[in-house]
DNA sequence: ACAAATATTTAGTCTAAACTAAAAAATATT
DNA sequence: AATATTTTTTAGTTTAGACTAAATATTTGT
């Protein structure tokens, strides 16, 4: 159906305009990417031969109804194989990013339903990423950033903005999970850091982390 | 590590060998994997060159230690791969090949390892082939054709020699499964069609048949 | 042993997806 | 508004892996 290349595209860009909300520039899939700018424009041409964006030159792409659904299908895949590493093969979810990169591009349609049915149909990634049913419908929940709550305000961990190895790490190391409770205690306004307590314990976060921790308040 | 193709190669001639047990020829492989006589004089140099085999020009080549540990890991993935899909996704028999195809690439030891542990670390495929261990160690039981087998003489089903859909569904038909005991009532000379007794059942099979069914005895 | 048939390799071409460097368009600055 | 900067596109290369057609080895048949 899809290259590995179309695939990643896809994804990207459908990332991109979720955050957004907006078309999204050659540029920015070129930095989301790790590529060059001349290799977007290249293949966002042969994506929009196949109707899977619009594309016209100098003003960036969208994607079609086509598109979405293939990225979300992408997405579905991506989240569905993290859960199954996570509960099923004993992964924590600092180790799941890169292979389930790989198995997003597994093409079996009763491969990734069967595996819904064996999770027993999740809704959420060890991230706390929603993840989309077969149709690729899915509901993103209300969620803010932990660096916008103000002094004695206190949220449920329920997401990270971050997947990466080091970055959650950092959170195991601080005791900072999924459905944990967060109160910020002070917020210091030189270098923006924030103190919390979590667990009945007091840390110090810097701006960077707590902008990449979502709440639900 | 290896590309996709590289990997393909790789578990072709070994394959391709263990039939045999002799090197193989350049025209082998190209039949095996559906390419061109050219291509694949191409491909066997890089892999020389990677000391993945031995290759001496018009002579075929042959797996070097290291080509055989990379491709018993590749067979490794596939049939645990397998194992998973009809264990736990409730695929049939016949449904796993092209999907196995695909997962056996994924590269990462973790997750092989894992998916072997949360299997009980079977010892056969649900063809009834082998599974190498994480070493690439395993042993090849003894057996032989169903189209060996003498009149009055039986055995026990315990693997296919083509894993074909189209072969398992026909097997699946006849109810012929692994574990099953199977007579030899009779052997036509005309066309050596052979006349088995299973399940308490009277059937006629081909010799093409009886030539891909597995057999102790 | 020699011709015929078959197998293998070489040489050159094609495609996908990346790249660099240069040109062109859009945006920002004065 | 004119210039400077940034973004995007174009044009031309590169690499992996396939292909065809032609050349060369090897094997087979008489």
């Amino acid at each position: 159906m899809f290259t590995l290349s179309e695939e990643n595209y896809l994804k990207a860009i459908f990332h991109l305009e979720s955050i957004s909300g907006k078309g999204t520039s050659t540029n920015a899939i070129a930095k989301k990417l790790c590529t060059k700018a001349s290799s977007v424009t290249d293949m966002i041409k042969k994506l929009a031969e196949k109707n899977l964006l619009i594309y016209k030159k100098y003003q960036g792409v969208t994607l079609t109804y086509i598109g979405k659904k293939v990225a979300t299908g992408i997405v579905r895949k991506h989240r569905l194989w993290e859960v199954f590493l996570v509960e099923k093969l004993n992964f924590s979810w600092d180790e799941v990013h890169d292979v389930a990169e790989q198995l997003e591009h597994i093409k079996s349609p009763k491969l990734i339903n069967e595996l819904d049915l064996f999770l027993g149909f999740p809704k959420m990634d060890p991230h706390g990423d929603p993840i989309p049913d077969k149709e690729g419908n899915f509901k993103t929940i209300e969620k803010r950033l932990l660096s916008s709550l103000e002094v004695n305000q206190f949220g449920i961990c329920i997401g990270v903005n971050d997947s990466s190895s080091d970055f959650l790490k950092y959170l195991d190391k601080h005791t900072i999970s999924l459905g944990q409770q967060i109160r910020v205690l002070s917020k210091e306004s030189f270098d923006k850091s924030i103190t919390i307590q979590i667990h009945n314990k007091e840390i110090s976060i810097s701006h960077k982390i707590a902008n990449n921790i979502y709440i639900q308040s």
